[in-house]
DNA sequence: TATCTATGCATAGTTAATCTAGGTATTAAT
DNA sequence: ATTAATACCTAGATTAACTATGCATAGATA
């Protein structure tokens, strides 16, 4: 990660939703792919990523499906459901609205009155 | 909290040294001062700042005292140091880095091929 | 004056999301 | 034949923020 790792809490799930809402993907690529699509900065760990593909699917939001390449190697498919649809929504307006509040703050005035001993 | 707290994680540090960053204050005042400059979207918990203050502070980020107001109840007071004004400059690039990161896969484009079974 | 609310600092223990570190197996390249 | 990349999985550790307290002062209100 080319960020502190603690920001990313709380918005791998909307990453993966948001990847799942365009196509779907198997494990190992959602992982390439925000990779890629981050310029670098986002590198999930197989640890990270498959316990929220099991939460997400478990929860209804996804659903799995193996899937072999002519004769080759299976993978195991993921493609998000109405559910997820509908998570992935308010999620979108969640980051919004926190993007938002962390920005207000960041380029914010002072309010109160200045102090100094 | 208007949003996933989670989100909150690792942002936290950052909101912190940019109100210090433009006054010293005490840390029941920065809750407030969080609270209404997020528009209510984030309500620090004190058991979730004084640490963070704490922290800071034994980092060298920040240094305290405490003030009285002519005669009244005395506040720790918090103001920022070179130290840490220098690492709210990583931070607040680090935030660009991640805010734009995660944009881009919000907003981003398919990259593999589609597949479907 | 008694009581309630807001203010103000502090911390021990809990919770939960992510990481670490390991495992297994297939495929492609050297 | 060996190595690297691909592809899945999970138990346990880490750690940041929260919960739930405690204590104390100031101001309002009845």
């Amino acid at each position: 990660m080319k960020v502190n790792k603690e920001l990313l809490k709380g918005s791998t799930v909307i990453l993966v939703l948001s990847l799942l809402d365009r196509a779907p993907m198997y494990g190992y690529q959602m992982i390439k792919e925000i990779e890629k699509k981050s310029g670098g900065v986002f590198k999930f760990k197989e640890g990270t990523l498959y316990p929220i593909l099991h939460s997400l699917e478990a929860n209804g939001m996804i659903e799995s499906y193996w899937l072999g390449n002519e004769g080759s190697r299976q993978r195991k498919y993921y493609r998000i459901t109405d559910k997820g649809n509908h998570c992935l929504k308010e999620k979108q307006q969640e980051w919004e609205t926190f993007r938002s509040a962390v920005d207000k703050i960041l380029t914010g005035r002072l309010i109160y009155g200045y102090k100094t001993e």
